[in-house]
DNA sequence: TTTTATTTTATAATTATTATAAATTAGTAA
DNA sequence: TTACTAATTTATAATAATTATAAAATAAAA
C-alpha cells in the first residue's frame, strides 16, 4: 500500500533534476516534511523550522513548499484549513479520518471497493478521482467528551 | 432526496424564533442564498448583494452567514476554499463534483449507502459522518482541453 | 578562486476574515 | 403614531495567511 510515501531521497532527487540548488533550509523542511504524518500548515513547518534554524524566513517554507508540489513531490490538502493549506508527503490516493473537534487528520490507506458514480449523477463531468473522508472523534477527543458532558463543535 | 434544502421562508423562521429582527439586508442574503446552488464564498455573496443594495456591506454578510450557520440554516464547506469558505444551504448529506480546472462545486444527492470503515482502520476514531469528493473536469473545462489539444478556431 | 544565477531574507502588499464602535433601525409599547 | 431601546448595520481598524519585491547571501559551475 503506501508505496509513495515521499523520502527525503527522492525529494532532493526532484529538486535537483529539475536544475535547483540544494540548500540547508531546504532540507531542513523536507526532513521535518516527511517525518511529519499531521498534514501539518506551512505555519508549523515554519515553526519547525526555525526551531533549528534560528534564521529561517517563512518566505522560504512557502517557496519550497510551492516548488515541491509544482514537482509532484508534496500534496496540499485544502479540505480543513480553517487555519492554512496542510501538507501531505503521502502521494497514493488514500482517505482521511478528522477529528471534527481537535482537527486531527489522519492517513486511511484501505480501498473502498467500487466507489463508481452513476453516468446520470455525474453531471457531465469526466471523473478523474475521488476521496472520502470521515468525520469523528479521535480517542482523546472521546475520553475528554466523557469527562465533561458538554457540547462542542462542529 | 433534497428535503432540506433550506427555504427563504425556513431561514426567516430560523431567525425569527431565535430572537432576531428581520432586516432587508438579512433578507436579501437568504435570497440569493436559496437561488444559488454554486457554493458561493462571502465574497460572492457580498457582490451579488451589494449589486442590488449598494449600502450593503462585507461585516453584514458575514455576520449574517456565520448566524445562519450557528442556526443550522446554512452549512460552511471548507473543503476547496481557494478563495474562501463556500457555503451551502443543502442540509441533507451529500456528496461533491468539484472542477479541478474551473472550481465549480455541484451537489451529488445519490446514495452510497454501504460505504463502512473496518474498525481496525479507524485509529479508534467514533465515526460520526463520511463524505465523498469526486475531482473531474466539468463539461465546459472538458470542451476547452479538447479545443487547445486540436488548434482549430476562435 | 571567481563568477553568476539562484536563493534567502526582510519587508511590504494582498486577501479573507474578525473586531470595534458610532450611527441607524426593527420591533415594541405607550 | 410616536417614542424608546436593544439589535443591527456600517465604516473602519485589526489580524492572519499568503504572496510579491528587492537587496544581500550563497551553491554550483567555470
Ligand atoms: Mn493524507
Ligand atoms: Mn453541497
Ligand atoms: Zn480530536
Ligand atoms: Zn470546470
Amino acid at each position: 500500500m503506501g508505496k509513495t510515501m515521499s523520502t527525503p531521497e527522492a525529494l532532493i532527487e526532484l529538486l535537483r533534476q529539475s536544475g535547483r540548488k540544494m540548500t540547508p533550509q531546504r532540507r531542513a523542511i523536507i526532513e521535518l516534511l516527511v517525518h511529519d504524518t499531521t498534514h501539518p500548515t506551512a505555519e508549523e513547518i515554519y515553526q519547525r523550522a526555525a526551531a533549528m534554524m534560528p534564521d529561517m524566513s517563512r518566505a522560504t517554507v512557502y517557496n519550497t513548499l510551492h516548488e515541491l508540489v509544482a514537482l509532484g513531490g508534496l500534496v496540499e490538502t485544502h479540505e480543513f484549513s480553517e487555519s492554512g493549506i496542510r501538507y501531505d508527503t503521502n502521494l497514493d490516493p488514500h482517505h482521511h479520518l478528522f477529528c471534527i473537534h481537535c482537527h486531527a487528520l489522519v492517513d486511511i490507506s484501505h480501498d473502498f471497493a467500487e466507489i463508481t458514480l452513476p453516468p446520470r449523477e455525474a453531471a457531465g463531468y469526466q471523473i478523474i478521482r475521488h476521496q472520502i473522508t470521515f468525520y469523528g472523534l479521535c480517542p482523546t477527543c472521546q475520553e475528554r467528551n466523557k469527562e465533561q458532558a458538554s457540547p462542542s463543535n462542529t
